[in-house]
DNA sequence: CCATAACGCGTATGACATACGCAGTACGCG
DNA sequence: CGCGTACTGCGTATGTCATACGCGTTATGG
């Protein structure tokens, strides 16, 4: 099986074709008919169909009638669902940014990357419900690391602390944009508002540990402080803010470890 | 609808019926025939299966074989699977451990928490693949969030502050864990080891990179620094090192705005 | 020029979640 | 005491989905 020379790659990895085929790798070989479709057409019609409807409306079946094809042909270009996936999500992050300047110092390097990384990620907030299923392999997504791990060049970290801190900043990414779905979601199901869905959560919060507040003393707390009540006042607290705020707290950590290593 | 007094918790807030249940908020009536199902039961055996063979087993016809009834007498007891989910990852989770004796300083606190949380994660891989639906509200959960702010009572954040330090480490544990359950379902499918599984990662991503590693420098200094091949010296690199590594990080930028708000 | 490899697609299969309705059951009220 | 009623478990039906398989067709390289 794979006989055509790709470095080795196929050999054992279980690298997907198509994947192969987005590294350049491969080309569609020149035998049969014309092909009517293509991988990008496809991916393009699954990449617009979740932006405009959610991950939920991406069937095989419904792929197919968008692009006024039968269900089956896509499986000519992808082997299985799950490999769609993996490109639907490939083409949503698409090319990390530009490094900043040389001479930009590291924190502002990797402050940089990550707000990048939250921007991509609150645009296609749909990526966030595909099942994770496994470390990134796509063009993209290691240029992407590519560019996380330069941003952390200079830093005096090995190369392990290197990673445990582009991971750690990944799972923020991610978790400040999961909570953004849920409440998108949340919002486009029944005509609730961002905030007002919020407010919701909170009341029901409330109602449940009141009866036995003493259990709940600190919950009890934050739910009296108001805290979560963003958008009265604009000023102080929008999704912004708590991004920056987090982002701050765990670049401070890094730096205290770069510090350490100095 | 909905008469009985629940505090205007089943109002508009969308709780489910089965989790005002695990509220005690209500009890099942005493009309009819004796249920010979129970939620309990229900909760126990789809938590059994996806502890036993993944999440994926875990559908509402194979947990009622598993308990001897036919498919649809589970929803008597459960609105939608959804529910079911809910239901699963709050028995999982279980209470929060006991809170440190007073006096132990909030760093030490707030340690202890992280780890329980990921130890609570590893014993329960299969709840990481739970589609997440919004925020936390059974009582488990609920307390587990009560521990966590008791954890930084005292340091004088702000109630905001500390729900952002909260989220930002529940993001952290859950990352870390959901990469481990990677790897887990990795060796499962086909009969890989865990540190095999990685080593082909990185075989795979080598080749990939080698064609133009002009554009990947710093992927490429990773996968030379061997930084990935964890599991070659057992004394210097372990997953429980990884973990560590990031908690402290992260506790030192917590620090950092702790000292800063004293 | 023709075997062969790719193409698009129709059909079939087997899960799955869940709507709906039925017949039996036991409690509480009259 | 008896009966309505609310609740039980469950059979059946529907619609969706991913995907295996095989067919007729097409263009190309030997």
């Amino acid at each position: 099986m794979a006989e055509a020379d790709d470095g080795g790659v196929t050999g054992d990895s279980g690298l997907p074709e198509s994947l192969a085929l987005a590294w350049g790798l491969r080309e569609r070989p020149a035998k049969g008919p014309k092909p009517g479709l293509s991988l990008d057409r496809i991916v393009s019609a699954a990449v617009d169909l979740a932006a405009a409807e959610g991950l939920g409306a991406v069937s095989m079946g419904r792929v197919a009638r968008e692009l006024g094809v039968s269900t089956m042909s896509l499986y000519r270009y992808v082997a299985a669902k799950d490999e769609l996936y993996v490109l639907m999500q490939e083409r949503a992050i698409g090319r990390p940014p530009e490094p900043p300047p040389p001479g930009t110092p590291w924190r502002e390097r990797v402050a940089r990357w990550t707000r990048a990384q939250r921007e991509v990620a609150h645009r296609n907030l749909w990526t966030l419900r595909i099942p994770i299923q496994g470390p990134p392999l796509g063009p993209n997504n290691v240029a992407w690391m590519e560019q996380g791990l330069a941003a952390l060049e200079g830093t005096g970290l090995t190369e392990d602390e290197k990673l445990g801190v582009l991971s750690l900043i990944g799972g923020f990414v991610r978790s400040e944009a999961v909570l953004m779905a849920d409440l998108d979601a949340a919002m486009s199901a029944r005509g609730i508002a961002p905030d007002e869905s919020m407010r919701r959560y909170v009341r029901t919060l409330r109602a449940l540990t009141a009866p036995d507040a003493d259990n709940f003393p600190a919950v009890t707390r934050l739910l009296d402080s108001g805290a979560m009540e963003q958008s009265e006042d604009p000023e102080t607290r929008t999704p912004d803010a708590d991004f920056d705020f987090g982002l701050t707290t765990l670049l401070d950590g890094v730096e205290a470890l770069v510090e350490r290593r100095e």
